[in-house]
DNA sequence: CTAGTTCAACTACCGGGGTAGTCTTTGTCG
DNA sequence: CGACAAAGACTACCCCGGTAGTTGAACTAG
C-alpha cells in the first residue's frame, strides 16, 4: 500500500529533488528552479504539487498568501524502493546483476571502478564489524 | 524518439522477459507463463501484445490460427536505457552513486560483495586490455 | 476606491499502461 | 451439416502522470 507513495514520475522526482535539497520551497520558487531544465507553466507545477499533496508525499504550510511545500517522504526510502523495483523488474531481483550491467556496459570509467573497489573493501569491513 | 520504445511498464517487461528467454511465444503460451505470477485474463495479454506490436517492440508471425510473437528490441538496450534513466533521475547521472546506494542500503550480503570485488578486478583488467 | 497583479482552486484534456468483456471468424468434432 | 471451441479484433474503462487555461479571491499601487 505504501507502494503508491514510492512510484514517482519524472516531474515528481524533479520536484522532490528540489525539496530534498532545499528543505522547503514555495510554488513559485519551485517553478523558478525547474524552469531552466523543463520550461513548464507555473500552473503545471502548482497542479503537480497539489496532486502530490493528495497522495501524501508533500505537505504545505501557509506563509502570507503563499504555500511553502516540504517533503513527507524520505529520499533514501524512495531510492531504495525505486532501485529495488528496477532490480526486480530487470534483473530478477538480483542486485549483483545490476552492478554487472554497469560494469559491462561501460557506464563506468577506470577511476570510477577503482573508487568502487575501495568502497567494496570498506563495505566488506563494515559487514564484518556488524557481527 | 526511440525513448518511447524503452519506456516499458511492468506487464510489458514481464512479457519481454518471456520473449527474451524463449525466443518466441504464442499469446496463449504467454498467458500460461504469466498466469502464476499475475493471474490475468487471456484477453489482457493479447491486448497488451497488440499494443506492443503497434509500438514496434514486438512482432508476430502467423502459425495456423495462432500468432507467435517475438521481440523486436534488444534486452541489453532496454536495460541500458532504463538503468540510465534511473541513474539520471535518482542519482544525478552518477552511476557510482547507484552502486554506493546498493552497498549502503544493505541490499547485498557479504558473499555478493565478495563476488563483486571479483568482478571489479576483472573489469579493471578488461579496461586495461582495451587500450 | 479602483485597476492591476498574484496566488491558489478548479476544471479539462491527452497519452499510455493495464484490464477485460464482447463480437466475429474459423476450425473441429460428432 | 450443425454445434461448439479457440483465437484474434474491437471497444470500453480506469487510473495516473503531465500540462495548462480559466476563475476567483486577496493584496497592492495609484
Amino acid at each position: 500500500m505504501a507502494q503508491s507513495k514510492n512510484h514517482l514520475g519524472d516531474l515528481q522526482l524533479a520536484i522532490m529533488r528540489v525539496l530534498w535539497e532545499q528543505g522547503e520551497a514555495s510554488a513559485s520558487e519551485m517553478h523558478k528552479s525547474l524552469l531552466a531544465e523543463r520550461g513548464l507553466a507555473p500552473t503545471t507545477i502548482a497542479t503537480m504539487l497539489r496532486k502530490m499533496e493528495d497522495k501524501g508525499i508533500v505537505r504545505h504550510r501557509q506563509e502570507g498568501r503563499q504555500f511553502v511545500y516540504s517533503s513527507c517522504i524520505d529520499e533514501m526510502e524512495v531510492n531504495r524502493s525505486m532501485v529495488g523495483q528496477l532490480v526486480e523488474r530487470l534483473f530478477a531481483g538480483d542486485p549483483k546483476a545490476l552492478v554487472s550491467h554497469l560494469l559491462n556496459e561501460g557506464e563506468l570509467d577506470i577511476e570510477e571502478i577503482e573508487a568502487l573497489g575501495q568502497r567494496i573493501e570498506e563495505a566488506k569491513q563494515e559487514v564484518r564489524d556488524d557481527r
